[in-house]
RNA sequence: GGGUUCGUAGCUCAAUGGAUAGAGCGUCUGUCUCCGGAACAGAAGGUUGGGGGUCCGAAUCCCCUCGAGCCCA
């Protein structure tokens, strides 16, 4: 039985209680959608608890305890449960049938990859836009975070039925793409980086590229024309013009490989310059100024942004006729909702923290629109990831050319970990890196404790069918050890995380219960064997339940053996379902 | 100065308002001739930055305060 069901089981007794008239003031309204049964961490509490009684009583007008044990008496009666037990204050504890505990394993086995799914996203169209650095550079550590946690969501919410579309927006029409250009032609010169420019070694290496392929092309690159203004600035010049038109989509060809090579592929590369060319951008604040949210002040243009709750009005085009990166930003939001194909209900926007003070103008937006704040946008909010070496923070630049990229992490600890060790926590969380650990190839990534685990499952698979043991026959009610039970348990909990992993767009939480997972299998695995082992002499030496406790560990009868294998390829494929969510492979040898 | 996200073991991080705040790494002690020891069992390590409040119950919610990151002045 799940904990999901057990809930369902819980709402109805409250419901019987409602009716009888027993349990004070209880009305059917009192009792909440949603009721809470959680795993105690203490085995002597039962298999399963809830603190309904407790929420409950005041309203009812009842002590805790006394609510409780109505509770507990008429869940008693239900099929599936053999003890009900009321402790504490008021916690209500119950223990499963070892028969009910593990229904579960053949429901995962028929189930396969699809246990654990469900459809209440279903009909919706979500829109995750990450990543989306500009073209200007390789992605960095802090891109990577956001590469490996917005793919791993994006799963997840799959899993949970929506329609997803993983966006890529790139910033390929502000003056940062200028800046790439003229640091490009000035390393092509061997002239120091301008100033706001780039540097670093990647610029040297993409001008050097960008040469070859002109001169491939029979174009003398370095001997077009260099136009420089009166007041030393660069102004428009052949010659980084035909940098920037070379130079730009290698960028975009270096971002797409290295994100694909770290498994987190896109659906849309979105060009913010298509918003200029096809005329989105006009268009969409046309639609602004009809809701009347557009005025004209001082030669500007202003998006009332105010109206919606924003610190202060927004310029979407300068005095000088030029539009800001807001106007950008105006535009592409429009475009997500309104699009042709697969336009969204919800638009998930995740950010850096340097970019929180965008959250007011963004929400503002969407309400401007007439659309609904939180809802039908969301915008979440990451922290940065702080990398040291020593122990001493360093410092990121992409302008002086010290950064770390995703390529680095790569080649450090490979994709499994690397992804992993982002994922694994909140991404509102500050993250920190120690390069030392990185390059030291460890072992000690909670990836391996997971991946091990399902090796290992796959190991006694394999031992087993060669030692003659196959899953006919088997007795699940037979899995009532207390390791048996541990675990059924942590497989019961796996719908639950996976939904709870969508509702709070928190992938992390897959991580973490794999780790449990993980960890109650390990346990499992050298307390109940599952290829039978003859008792030595020295075993049989004890008192007569300590032999019998033996025996059934380590000679398992044919139905309890069968029905430990069952439980192990149970596990195998949970833990092969959630390593999937997180785009981590699940070798079946290490 | 305003806004925002945080502050948990030596380090990196967990913990729907629940029972004795948990893992990993590091330190220390054990593990049966036996399905893979990348494992298991155990020990030490905490005033959850500090102070108030709400609640049957607070790391979690509210207020004040200290410190840090980020954004805006």
């Amino acid at each position: 039985m799940s904990p999901e069901s057990l809930a369902q089981l819980i709402s109805t007794a409250a419901g019987n209680l409602a009716q009888s008239g027993k349990a004070g003031d209880l009305t059917v309204d009192l009792i909440p959608s949603a009721i809470a049964v959680s795993r105690p961490k203490d085995r002597s509490h039962g298999d399963w608890s809830t603190n309904i009684a407790m929420q409950l009583a005041k309203k009812t007008g009842m002590k805790p305890r006394d609510l409780a044990q109505l509770f507990a008496d008429e869940l008693a009666k239900s099929d599936g449960i053999s003890s009900v037990e009321v402790a504490g204050p008021g916690f209500i504890n119950i223990t499963l049938d070892s028969g009910s505990a593990a229904a579960i394993v053949d429901e995962i086995l028929s189930q396969g990859s699809a246990f654990g799914t469900n459809r209440h996203l279903g009909g919706k169209t979500l829109n995750l836009e990450y990543v989306s650095a500009n073209p200007t550079g390789p992605i960095h550590i802090g891109g990577a975070r956001w590469a490996a946690v917005g793919d791993a969501l994006g799963r997840v919410l799959k899993a949970n039925g929506a329609k997803v579309v993983r966006e890529y927006y790139f910033n390929d029409h502000g003056v940062q793409i200028d800046r790439f250009a003229r640091s490009l032609v000035a390393a092509a010169h061997h002239e120091p980086a301008p100033q706001d420019g780039y540097k670093g070694a990647y610029i040297d290496e993409i001008a050097q590229r960008v040469i070859a392929q002109a001169t491939q092309d029979g174009i003398d690159i370095l001997n077009l024309p260099r136009v420089t203004a009166d007041d030393g600035s660069e102004g428009d010049s052949a010659q980084r013009e035909e940098f920037r038109k070379r130079a730009v989509p290698m960028m975009f060809q270096e971002i797409q490989d290295s994100l694909h090579h770290f498994r987190a592929d896109f659906d849309v590369w979105f060009h913010e310059q298509s918003l200029y060319n096809n005329g989105m951008v006009g268009h969409a604040l046309s639609v602004l100024r009809d809701h009347g949210n557009i005025y004209e002040k001082d030669g500007a243009t202003w998006f009332a942004s105010t109206k919606f709750g924003d610190d202060k009005d927004r310029v979407v085009i300068k005095s000088n006729g030029d539009m800001t990166y807001f106007a950008s930003d105006v535009a592409y939001y429009y475009n997500k909702r309104h699009r042709e194909t697969d336009p969204a209900d919800v638009a998930i926007y995740m950010l850096g923290a340097d970019h929180s003070g965008y959250v007011g103008r963004l929400q503002a937006l969407c309400a401007a629109y007439g659309d609904e704040q939180y809802v039908n946008m969301q915008i979440l909010i990451g922290q940065l990831v702080n990398v040291s070496k020593d122990g001493k923070p360093i410092r990121m630049s992409k302008r002086a050319g010290n950064v770390v990229t995703l390529e680095d992490l790569v080649d450090a600890v490979g994709v499994d970990a690397g992804r992993y060790s982002l994922v694994r926590t909140g991404y509102n969380q500050n993250l920190d890196i120690d390069l030392n650990v990185l390059s030291s190839h460890t072992n000690d990534n909670p990836v391996y404790y997971v991946q091990y685990a399902h090796a290992r499952s796959k190991n006694v698979d394999r031992n087993a069918q060669a030692a003659g043991v196959t899953t006919q026959g088997a007795e699940l009610s037979l899995l009532d050890t207390i390791a048996d039970s541990n675990l059924l348990a942590q497989l019961a909990l796996y719908p639950g995380v996976l939904a709870a992993a969508a509702d709070f767009r928190e992938p992390s939480r897959v991580a973490r219960y794999l780790e449990d997972l993980a960890a109650a299998y390990h346990t499992w695995y050298a307390a109940e064997r599952v290829v039978p082992m003859e008792l030595t002499d020295h075993d049989k030496q004890g008192e007569p339940a300590a032999v019998e406790a033996l025996r059934i560990a380590k000679d398992p009868e044919p139905a309890r053996a069968a029905a430990r294998l069952k439980l192990n390829d149970a596990v195998a494929q949970v833990l092969e379902n959630g390593l999937d969510l997180l785009a981590v492979s699940a070798p079946d040898k290490m």
